[in-house]
DNA sequence: CTTAATTTATACCTATTTGGTATAGTTTTA
DNA sequence: TAAAACTATACCAAATAGGTATAAATTAAG
């Protein structure tokens, strides 16, 4: 019941440039030393983030990375879900394959976990990153 | 963001012996069967619920597994926790060595995850396994 | 037009976790 | 006393997590 530690670290990375401002860059390197996360794992969660649609990149001399979308577009659960894929609680409840719904045309289980996945779901998602740079 | 296939497996085990009631029990194997569980996994994840306290063994010929609580005193955190470990949804609300509080003393993701740690708590708090049965 | 600072793409690696199995032993009832 | 159960411990393979390496492409500045 975690989010991966990548997850973690797309999170703070997202912050920090919504600190930023979509106009302002920072390059990867100063980003890992002011989060304190390795490099080369900060370039890779970047990538993604890019090819996301969540960041810019900038190559070359003076390049760097900025939001590419305003903070309060940007919640927790997109930059969660871009690490992590899907949020889904239980292979019940995501794969209708191993779900008793087949056998017994009924899943109390698959019923609250699917209430669980929408709470959770719900709530990262009413989370923007803008709230979160006020607080 | 998932609960293992065991803790999976856990829920279902505990709901079966719910629909049994305290007083009658069922040997690992057919309880294995009846919700395809491999046999020997079943028996494992057993073993981790009676020593927890959520079930009760019986030995010898004619023994099996029963409840060792009222459904209604049970539920989806105490069993999912009981295989899985503490609900934690990132390394940082979980161990504070891992967090920038320790640095900035302010850590906003550190504060909304905790937000999300409690919410899926007491949701799953909330349900017990009577409520599941009569579902 | 060349150099240095930057990102990109791909691939690799190691440790841990997950999901499950095996073996040998203990208890209980008939 | 034999068979049907549970118990304890330990093992194993595949997947995932977390991170690293290498080589190439791009860009701004001098």
């Amino acid at each position: 019941m975690k989010i991966t530690q990548e997850a973690d670290y797309a999170l703070r990375i997202v912050l920090n440039l919504s600190k930023l401002g979509m106009d302002n860059r920072i390059d990867a390197k100063s980003l890992s030393e002011e989060e304190r996360i390795p490099t080369r794992f900060t370039l890779k969660i970047l990538r993604k983030l890019t090819q996301g649609g969540i960041t810019r990149a900038y190559r070359g001399v003076h390049g760097g990375y900025a939001l590419n979308q305003n903070p309060q577009d940007l919640n927790l659960k997109i930059v969660i879900e871009l690490i992590d894929g899907p949020i889904c609680v239980n292979r019940c409840v995501y794969d209708k394959e191993f779900c008793n719904l087949k056998r017994t045309n009924h899943c109390s289980i698959h019923h609250v976990l699917g209430e669980v996945k929408d709470l959770l779901t719900d709530k990262l998602e009413s989370v923007n990153f803008k709230d979160l740079l006020e607080k």
